[in-house]
RNA sequence: GGUCCAGUAGCUCAGCUGGAUAGAGCAACAGACUUCUAAUCUGUAGGUCCCAGGUUCGAAUCCUGGCUGGAUCACCA
């Protein structure tokens, strides 16, 4: 048992039996003594001076004796104010290493029975991703890691919006100005192609737009306007360009998957989707959900839970995005009866999102309790917004490359690096990359954050290549290690150093820090416990030897807990979608 | 105007259901490589936790009011 639980189940008994007072172990806080004081966990008192109508002090002593005297793994204790510092025993220490190191996947908790529908990424098909695709992207692989070392079965999905006057607009530049352009004939990966398009049309339309009167579309917009109508329309000349340059776009999309590492168990196109929903709304529109207009108009009245009125279907019977939304969530629930599903998706659309919950709550349907919006900030530059139209827009295929460079740069100041070309261009690709992400995960998601794109290929501090290094240390020492270890006498060993205890401590929380970092939908939960152990960690190497320990116990209880660091920081690092290289 | 989010060191960020003297990293300065990789470690300096009230033994954290920045409230997606 973890020993926080069992100094709570005994801290209950003491209160009771002290104060004939009843509480409750969750109410508890019992946590790790500051590093200033003596002590190993430390126990509030002042929450029960009122039903023991004492001091603090006289509390304190008072529990403290009973742990002490009924606990055989609490040794003694110290009470400073109203805190109970209480000291366990070395020996328990020592058997918990050794039952983590021989624990499989430590961190998995149980298969709880449910399933979970994870969105995330849901691009447009008119330009190539960018920074803030990144966040988006890397928040929903990790959280859907999390979630499933949570226990739960998760299901990985995303929407393309592969259709609309956004994708027309890309399609209208390229038809005019193209002259039959393709990825293979100029070499460019076919997102960066559409997108080049887009920037395109966006030109002509503000040169045409200029010398017209405010109200009046430009030429190429009202082109761009047409080519939607003959696609809705299915023309067949129209939906040929249409699926070619989706096409290229998707080639491109997957390579930047690829690069970052992440996939997807189902995609679902919006082209495929944007008519459903419109039998729920006639439906809910019979059993009262919806109210029509006079003029045809359909919607719901949310004031009840301190939203609007919502329009759910227009005039002309024509749907809406909300339409949609509560179509796609049906039909998922029909492709997977999943029990939940988390949207990863910007901050601005909360209250659409807070919209769309309400509604299918009010529609009763079987999942709409367990929605969830991992709802994150923008990302911005040091000096403001990105803005595809100033072109400060940062391009994820871009910034990858560049980190990755920076690395290889970086590491060939340090000197040479015992490997083959090959190995070495895989290492600075995963420190690159583990620089990157580590960036973009560490800032809790709801935060609007700054990107300096100096900082994130940081390889110092509290930085992804910080982490990765202190595997790296481990993976070093067990290579040097060239005789064989006996590990029986670990769980007896008594000399252990703070420094020792520090990163069993840590290691202890991993599966209590999963478990909350999936409740609250957080990576960045991860990310800090990460920091925190390989800072442990490196603290660790730095004032106790491992090869050259004085005893071979010493030596033996030391290897393990650097195998046990290492296979967790691995573990963890994995949730948040980054690798681990074996020396850098 | 309504709603939501954010505001903590020069910068980027932590701070769990309210708990000890508010913590890290970067940048600055001063140290530690003949040693398991110094992508490391140690130290110095840096704070009106946006402001004002309130609740509490105790508030960065909870409540109320305000300030600043952002988002949103479309028959756009």
């Amino acid at each position: 048992m973890e020993i926080t639980q069992l100094i709570r189940e005994q801290v209950v008994k003491a209160v009771d039996q002290l104060y004939s007072h009843t509480v409750d172990t969750s109410s508890l806080l019992v946590s790790p003594t500051r590093k200033e004081f003596e002590g190993d966990y430390t126990l509030v008192v002042f929450p029960f001076t009122k039903a023991a109508k004492k001091g603090p002090a006289d509390i304190a002593k008072e529990i403290g004796d009973f742990l002490t005297s009924e606990v055989k793994e609490i040794t003694g204790y110290n009470i400073i104010k109203g805190f109970l510092n209480l000291n366990v025993v070395n020996a328990y220490w020592s058997k918990y290493l050794n039952d983590l190191y021989h624990q499989e996947d430590f961190g998995q908790h149980a298969p709880n029975g449910r399933k979970v529908i994870v969105e995330y990424s849901s691009p447009n098909t008119n330009k190539p991703l960018h920074l803030g695709h990144m966040r988006n992207i890397l928040l929903g692989w990790a959280s859907s890691k999390i979630i499933a070392k949570a226990g739960n079965e998760v299901i990985k999905t995303q929407i393309i919006n592969d259709r609309g006057i956004h994708i027309c607009k890309s399609m209208i530049a390229w038809q005019l100005y193209g002259n039959g352009e393709t990825p293979e004939t100029n070499g460019t990966k076919g997102d960066h192609l559409v997108g080049k398009y887009y920037v395109e049309f966006n030109k002509k339309d503000k040169e045409q737009s200029a010398i017209l009167p405010k109200e009046q579309e430009s030429e190429i917009m009202l082109q761009a306007r047409e080519l939607l109508k003959k696609w809705e329309a299915n023309d067949p000349a129209t939906i040929e360009m249409w699926k070619t340059m989706n096409g290229w776009v998707y080639a491109g999309f997957n390579q930047t998957y690829e690069n970052l590492g992440v996939t997807f168990d189902v995609v679902y196109y919006e082209s495929e989707t944007y008519l459903l929903g419109k039998d729920i709304i006639i439906k809910g529109l019979e059993n009262g959900v919806f109210y029509q207009k006079e003029d045809g108009s359909v919607w719901i009245d949310l004031e009840d839970v301190k939203l609007d009125h919502k329009l759910v279907l227009r005039s002309d019977g024509t749907s809406v995005y909300m339409t949609q939304d509560i179509g796609t969530a049906k039909k998922r629930y029909e492709d997977y009866q999943m029990d939940g599903m988390t949207y990863v998706v910007g901050d601005e659309q909360n209250y659409h999102f807070k919209a769309l919950f309400e509604i299918l709550k009010k529609l009763k349907e079987p999942f709409a309790e367990n929605l969830h919006h991992l709802s994150y900030g923008m990302v911005n530059l040091p000096h403001g917004k990105m803005k595809s139209r100033e072109g400060t827009v940062v391009d994820a295929d871009d910034l990858i490359k560049e980190v990755i460079g920076e690395v290889e740069q970086e590491s060939k100041e340090r000197g040479e690096l015992d490997a083959s070309e090959e190995e070495k261009q895989d290492i600075w690709r995963i420190v690159g990359l583990g620089a990157l992400k580590y960036h973009l995960l560490k800032v809790n998601p709801k935060k609007p954050m700054v990107f300096d794109p100096k900082e994130s290929v940081d390889l110092q501090g509290q930085t992804g290549p910080y982490i990765q290094y202190a595997y790296v240390r481990i993976q070093g020492i067990l290579r040097k290690l060239d005789e064989e270890v006996n590990f029986e006498h670990v769980v007896n060993y008594q000399e252990i150093e703070p420094q020792e205890k520090h990163v069993l401590l840590l290691l202890q929380q991993y599966p209590g820090i999963i478990q909350r970092a999936a409740n609250n939908f957080d990576p960045s939960e991860i990310a800090h416990y990460c920091y925190d152990v390989a800072s442990a960690f490196h603290k660790f190497l730095h004032d106790v030897q491992v090869l050259t320990a004085n005893t071979s116990e010493a030596k033996a209880f030391r290897l393990m807990l650097c195998k046990t660091t290492g296979n967790i920081l691995k573990s963890a690092f994995a949730l948040l979608g980054i690798e681990m290289p074996k020396r850098m």
